[in-house]
DNA sequence: CTGGGTGCAAAGTATTTGCATGAAC
DNA sequence: GTTCATGCAAATACTTTGCACCCAG
């Protein structure tokens, strides 16, 4: 998948800096504000937090973009992909995906609710791997 | 169970602003901080938005109240009751709690992973029955 | 009485907006 | 050439802090 044709289908231009945001999220997978402003300055050491905030939310506005939102810490910013839930490390603050089949879970919801469930946010906080000295 | 007490356990005064935010929260589920205040300033015109948020943290400190982050809308804070997913309508903003047997997917993710889930954080957006016309 | 709480104002942090210039197409 | 993006500064929104006074215990 091309990322500079899939954002001009959406009428928004790959400008250097956007591609830049999309090639760490595709790097790293979660980034917050800070973490992309850094990665960004080193490159582009004029760039400024409006820009960054502004193709944050040009790029979430054409779903290309997803923020993650964590209990007591910043939000932070990944490339959308496929539905998963999110393990957030307590410790060192990682953030891993992981893919469910948590059919199981909607069904119970259905039975139990009337609710109609269309997006899943499923956030796991715990340690991981590493921080299990 | 008395919340003076408990809150006394815990070095707070129950003042009756405190007391207040905590039958709102009581009596209304999920509620946002312009909601906290807007109910509050009704019963204490001379409230400042300050009380609000230093209650919410000193409440929030002791595990007292919890926030709960929603995807694309404001926090909205509940007391700490059992563990439970929430349900929120995209129609409506309603949030509504459910408590899921969750055990397949936590079996699901140690199978897959090594990360030890320590607090479940689910939330579901959808539509809520009153708003499925 | 004593210590913590309230409410005001101010400070701090986070995010958005307006606009002139510049780059993508 | 036209349109949209960038980057600056300013504005707005959100949250915390300091302090004098007040109330719960």
């Amino acid at each position: 998948m091309n990322y500079v044709t899939l954002l001009k289908t959406k009428n928004l231009k790959a400008t250097p800096q956007r591609l830049t945001i999309v090639e760490e999220l595709y790097t790293h997978g979660h980034l917050n504000i800070d973490q992309l402003y850094s990665a960004l300055v080193e490159k582009f050491p004029s760039i400024s937090l409006a820009t960054i905030y502004k193709n944050i939310n040009a790029m979430s506005d054409i779903f290309f973009i997803s923020e993650v939102k964590i209990p007591h810490k910043k939000s932070v910013y990944e490339l959308t992909k496929e539905s998963h839930a999110h393990l957030v490390c307590s410790e060192c603050s990682s953030v891993e995906d992981i893919i469910l089949h948590s059919s199981h879970l909607l069904e119970e919801i259905e039975k139990s609710s009337s609710f109609k469930v269309i997006t899943q946010n499923i956030l796991l906080e715990g340690v991981c791997k590493e921080c299990q000295t």
